[in-house]
DNA sequence: CTGTTAGCGCCTTCAT
DNA sequence: ATGAAGGCGCTAACAG
């Protein structure tokens, strides 16, 4: 029942070889027209499918890419594997999925199963808890290609896609300046994760560039989380002089922060200026709707793969240089921000 | 450089047989501990990783399941993905991942890569766009391990875990009538797509379960859009007795509704009752907080795996007997409708 | 307990 | 334009 079908039925169909057959299949130049269509015909009529294990073990490509992800189940890396595997499909390559769910050890059997699979590329961004690198050496040092995207790591010598998390931040910043607000606070990430090291990077550079003097009670260490938001409200307005604005270092944390400040019966935008970060998708269903930094989801999953196929393809350029693209972070305001008419207006 | 070694490598080195070498890394019993000892060191000397393409030929399984879903951006996707995934890898199964797009098309060419692939299974959610089936008869007929969720087709004799969608809009409309909401109305879905007929259904189950009148202009066909909620909304206040509770067919329309109440300062959940239906993320972070029910994502997926892995281990029950797995949905009470104090308190 | 042999399905020289 | 033959790496049946 199942496929069973292979060349060598079609073969003896129409009485000639399977080495006929493979090659009017593949579209071989030197089988003639006649062939190829009576070889589609009776592939066809026998269900054929060509078998791609039997394809890979001879050719020593599988077509398959590697995809880590901390987990499918956070809307960033959803969206990122949708720009991967649209992208990758356009390539006639297939997306082998694995989620680390943060964890190292995971991480490693993933690429060992990628190893065992024979896959033509591997795509990984790096789970939280990873501390000890080697099995990204491992990888690198059989020659296997590899992309890294958001969770990277730059001493590892590995291409990566990431969004640049210091201008994301930066522009953030700047806007709320731009917005009339004066006292600008920050709520931060873990800092041993760079791209929350680079956010706050980034609003200090912003308020550098500005002239601004940077005042440590300002900045309120979070992570990641609606609770830390509200507590960096309430760390805020017990100071002598509290600011009148917050950028947070992700969505989450300012959700929290609005949230507090509805409880405390302050306006938003008009007294308090809000900014966040990731563009989640509840970000324009709230009350106020929330200004933030969209990452390019979609976009850093295509460059991710683009990248790589180019590594597939040129493996002599693989160790010649480290490539790193850093995508354009895009600001979003809305309400919460928005304090001037003309913004208003553009939502 | 790449992996190269092979179990021959490995018997050239111990002066033995790839077959011995075969038998001691798969654990063989009749080979001697000292064997499979020595086997392991030179294995791992040499950086040996089992070639899984070689395998899967010779034993024609290849732990490789294929799983097609709309759009892996979409939240509930991503979050049965995590399900499916997650207990896929306990099984020893790899994920192959497909976007349909919602294009019936590119589900058929999914389909067509699965079986190029050999995969050991597969699992689909249909995409919107699929009104031919055929496709999904080839692979049955095939004899191919397949299960549906969610988005599932109960005419093609093929086994499906979906949540009980009439009971779950049946227990939003009861729990609308607990709180003493007494005319509830409902914002409707695409009737074309059974878990929203099946909605609506449940809708008036539970009114009829009530002897409740069903009044035709307490339904609204919507388009599961915010725009469709606040629509909705404005129709129900046109009529000449409005209702006092909404069952919105999934949780944007709710999000629609709430805004649109919020907009005619209308006091939720005193005065008027919202229940959506999804569980969206955004539900317990938008004020009020949204009531909705739970699909179940992640117990989706896993049943969906589990399932699949049945049917793969024991092809014989496969034509037997189309099996239907149908979860419970869960009722979650938040702000938007939780009128008595008791049940205030729970959230 | 271990070695020998053969073949999974395909592709690719080499030869005709 | 087509055939013949061998091998990718692994495993299983059959010997010893």
């Amino acid at each position: 029942m199942q496929y069973k079908t292979t060349i060598a039925d079609i073969a003896r169909e129409l009485n000639t070889t399977p080495a006929t057959v493979s090659r009017a299949l593949s579209n071989h130049p030197g089988i003639s027209d006649q062939r190829k269509r009576s070889v589609q015909l009776a592939a066809s009529k026998l269900n054929y499918k060509r078998n791609k294990v039997a394809s890979s073990l001879r050719s020593g490509k599988t077509h398959l890419i590697g995809v880590i992800i901390p987990s499918a189940e956070i809307n960033f890396f959803g969206s990122v594997v949708h720009g991967i595997e649209s992208i990758a499909n356009i390539h006639g390559y297939n997306v082998l999925l694995y989620q680390s769910n943060e964890n190292r050890d995971y991480e490693e059997k993933g690429l060992e199963s990628f190893l065992a699979a024979r896959v033509d590329g591997i795509l990984v961004s790096i789970a939280k808890g990873t501390i000890d690198y080697s099995h990204f050496r491992d990888i690198k040092k059989r020659g296997i290609p590899i992309v890294l995207f958001d969770r990277t790591n730059d001493d590892l010598g590995i291409d990566s896609v990431v969004i640049d998390d210091y201008k994301g931040a930066f522009l953030a910043t700047e806007h709320l300046l731009s917005q009339g607000y004066t006292r600008i606070a920050h709520i931060s990430g873990p800092q041993h994760l760079k791209n929350f090291y680079d956010r706050l990077k980034g609003y200090m550079g912003a308020l550098q560039a500005n002239r601004i003097e940077i005042d440590p009670s300002l900045i309120y260490n979070g992570n990641i989380s609606i609770e830390s938001g509200k507590q960096g409200v309430c760390h805020f307005f017990n100071l002598p002089n509290p600011p009148d604005a917050i950028f947070a270092t992700e969505d989450f944390t300012a959700l929290g922060v609005l949230s507090e400040l509805k409880e405390r019966n302050i306006k938003i935008p008009d007294e308090f200026g809000v900014v966040g970060f990731a563009n989640e998708l509840f970000g324009e269903h709230i009350t106020p709707t929330l200004s933030t930094v969209d990452q390019q989801t979609i976009q850093m999953g295509r460059s991710a793969l683009d990248l790589l196929v180019e590594l597939i393809g040129n493996k002599e350029i693989y160790t010649q240089r480290q490539q790193k693209i850093v995508l354009d972070p895009l600001l979003i305001c809305r309400n919460s921000s928005a304090r001037t008419r003309e913004i208003n207006k553009l939502n």
